[in-house]
DNA sequence: AGGACAACTATACCTACGTTTGTAATGCGC
DNA sequence: GCGCATTACAAACGTAGGTATAGTTGTCCT
């Protein structure tokens, strides 16, 4: 069972239209409870559930979260749901919290890629902070990721040929070579080169070459000496 | 006093002119000898120190190597030489060991970049498994390093004004755009940006926009939208 | 069959880029 | 004073890039 708690309180103060998430799971219910109030008494929207698979099987609202997270938990424990999460490519900041960890959990946790990796009692500040740092670190790693969609998709409304011919223009290559290279008119290197600055909304070739390096684009020619 | 311990051993194994170096900093002396012993075995340099102080004092070889630290040690400790090396901005790799560590220990060396924690006692091969990690690790940051290094190198040896050029080309700005923003003639920017080509070995825009971006050259200017 | 679209080319024209050769002023170090 | 690097520009020329107009062919969908 998930409890969605918001913070909707009066109009005090202006609500944020996309504001941050905190996903708790944890199976003790007064812990959680209390985990929930301190959260929302800072103006966090908190969703909290008792085991991994509750979460899993929730569908997750695509904004800015983190997620606090026992490690300790029936079924699922947390390093293994952590593990779980970045196979499906779910890459939402965890702070661990637990009372009976120990320092190769922690490490893994670390290594794991967590924010932070919390011992019961902690302080509420602390925790705050942790997750302060969690939510602005999945702010940038969002930001960072709609750009790259957004070329992506702008990528994916060129033709085949003009894709191709895209690559060449990021490898360096003049017109005449990447016609060889395709075996076109240079004429039809040049058309479709226009296309590509167009559809790409570049302005100039430097800003092509920066698209192409943020997708990853690289034709695998060899380089003369 | 530091020992410096070189698997020498015949001629059996091909030397690797550039063969990594694993740094102990150890105080106990039993200890500090079994780990010597043990990179030796497989074939790794040995340095090992007493305290952080002594290997702060004695020169770095500039050779891919790692760290492996006692957190508990007389004078600075484990954690605080961590922070000392990131202050001088030397990024050798660090494996953490410690017989009586604790979790917020291993969470602060992980958060400021070790690559492991260990606690005592851990199997040989954890701790070879980690070095092998970490020197892979500094190997590739050397690769990365040496090359902005060369391509910075490079840009040194043009003169301000080829320099300037070079920033507005990579912002994408025509000639004469370049020519009116500096104040000087077309032909003027076409030249020293011929200059700024041959100097910085690019052999296509394309590459030289890529080298202003490993360099992190921006010019500031306003995008119009 | 007809329409839409991708792929491809040609002619023509204009702009942008790049190099060569030559000139000239300035300033710095020895 | 001499040599040298830097900065700066001009004329002339050749190459590369870019666009507009116009047309062909083939495929896929309806």
């Amino acid at each position: 069972m998930s409890e969605r708690s918001n913070s909707q309180r009066g109009g005090s103060k202006a609500e944020t239209s996309a504001n941050a998430i905190v996903f708790v799971v944890e199976d003790d219910v007064s812990m959680r409870r209390s985990l929930t109030n301190l959260f929302q008494s800072v103006g966090l929207d908190v969703v909290a559930f008792g085991s991994a698979r509750e979460m899993l099987q929730s569908t997750l609202p695509d904004v800015v979260s983190c997620l606090v997270l026992d490690v300790r938990l029936p079924g699922l424990s947390g390093l293994e749901f952590q593990t779980e999460l970045a196979k499906s490519s779910i890459h939402i900041p965890i702070i661990f919290i637990t009372g009976h960890g120990d320092i190769p959990m922690s490490v893994r946790a670390m290594k794991g890629g967590a924010v932070d990796f919390l011992t019961k009692p902690f302080r509420d500040q602390e925790l705050l902070d942790a997750v302060i740092a969690a939510t602005e670190r999945d702010r940038k790693r969002r930001q960072d990721e709609k750009t790259v969609a957004n070329l992506k998709s702008l990528f994916e409304t060129l033709s085949p040929r003009e894709q191709a011919v895209m690559k060449l223009v990021a490898t360096g290559l003049m017109n005449k070579q990447i016609a060889a290279e395709l075996g076109l008119a240079e004429i039809t290197v040049k058309i479709y080169r226009g296309h590509v600055m167009k559809k790409m909304r570049a302005r100039s070739l430097a800003d092509l070459i920066r698209m192409t390096e943020a997708l990853g684009i690289r034709a695998n020619r060899p380089e003369q000496t």
